[in-house]
DNA sequence: CGCCAGGTAACCC
DNA sequence: GGGTTACATGGC
């Protein structure tokens, strides 16, 4: 499959202005995230795909010398000074850069568990360049499934209904919006993406975020309850939603996996109850539970990272293998 | 084979 | 309400 071409549209310079340190490596690549194609990292340098509407975009992140990120941004289409601003306030947003980080850490110094990880991933954020309905969508692959299925069901949907892309020699996937896999039915997905039974799930979520635009959302007074009424979402993905792509530092997705890592970190026990835990890392982090569990689950995996950083002379590798399992 | 994955809805009492 | 169970699928 031959990837479409961006060119060098524009350059944008993003200001860190959040209070705390700034970590752009450990900000923009999550040594837990698994492999979508969506994005790519090496020690210095990032890229990533966004849709803006209809419009494809390619970005290349790195940090400068004067604390703020620069943006490359490559794109084939229109590209209007209303993207511009859309764009930089996605970026802005999606790595936290104007996100105040120094309350956590106020709160986190008093803790020996994060003593460690505060160290390790000083200056982390969360990250979520993913929109409302992306995460969505890959919070419902992540349900009650194990990672190596997750990936294959991400790679399924991208490589059917989203695009392939070529910018400043890096090949990636870029997402499918809700308008185009509108009238993909639930047979498809199950048979064809291999999504079982979340595939009933899938048309109803494209429908939703369709019939609800950004403003709307934002105008949601209760996103969370909004998005449950689609059946197949439930708690569990309307949290991920809620921590994620809406950045409520309090709420983090309360899985089987989050369970282990913060039971065994923070109280010691492999098989902690759900409810024990919650009330323990609400309490010692009032307002700041996800942020503490984001610190807690990445330094678990940075050591043995989900998807390593890529060495510069990987990408050729990289590039070929995302061509020929797109088909 | 049976069990279990970074859940959810429907059903039971 | 709180405690089961089926739901798809693939890996071990």
């Amino acid at each position: 499959m031959t990837p479409r071409r961006l060119k060098h549209t524009d350059t944008l310079q993003l200001p860190v202005t959040g209070s705390g340190p700034f970590s752009f490596r450990h900000t923009l690549w999550k040594p837990s995230h698994y492999a979508t194609g969506l994005e790519a990292h090496t020690a210095t340098r990032s890229w990533r795909t966004f849709r803006l509407d209809d419009l494809l975009l390619g970005v290349t992140l790195y940090a400068t010398d004067d604390g703020t990120v620069t943006a490359e941004v490559f794109t084939d289409g229109d590209y209007t000074p209303e993207h511009r601003d859309r764009l930089r306030r996605r970026l802005t947003t999606s790595y936290g850069l104007d996100e105040d980080l120094a309350p956590f850490i106020e709160l986190a110094s008093d803790v020996p568990a994060m003593r460690k990880p505060l160290t390790a991933l000083a200056g982390m954020r969360q990250s979520c360049p993913e929109d409302h309905f992306e995460i969505t969508v890959i919070a419902l692959l992540l349900q009650n499934t194990t990672i190596a299925r997750t990936t294959q069901m991400t790679r399924n949907l991208l490589a059917h209904h989203g695009h392939l892309v070529h910018f400043d020699g890096i090949t990636l996937r870029a997402w499918f919006t809700p308008a185009e896999i509108a009238k993909v039915t639930a047979e498809e997905f199950k048979e064809r993406d291999r999504l079982g039974y979340r595939a009933k799930t899938l048309p109803h979520v494209a429908a939703f975020f369709r019939d609800h635009g950004p403003d709307d959302l934002a105008a949601a007074d209760d996103l969370v309850q909004l998005l449950q009424q689609i059946k197949g979402v439930g708690p569990y993905t309307a949290a991920i939603m809620a921590s994620h792509a809406s950045r409520d530092p309090a709420v983090f997705g309360d899985d089987v996996w989050n369970r282990k890592i913060l039971g065994k970190r923070l109280l010691g026990a492999e098989d902690a109850d759900p409810e024990e835990i919650k009330q323990h890392i609400t309490s010692l982090f009032p307002g700041h539970a996800g942020t503490a569990a984001l610190y807690l689950v990445e330094h678990e995996y940075l050591h043995t990272p989900v998807v390593p950083l890529l060495a510069l002379d990987a990408i050729k590798t990289w590039n070929q293998e995302l061509r020929t399992s797109a088909c």
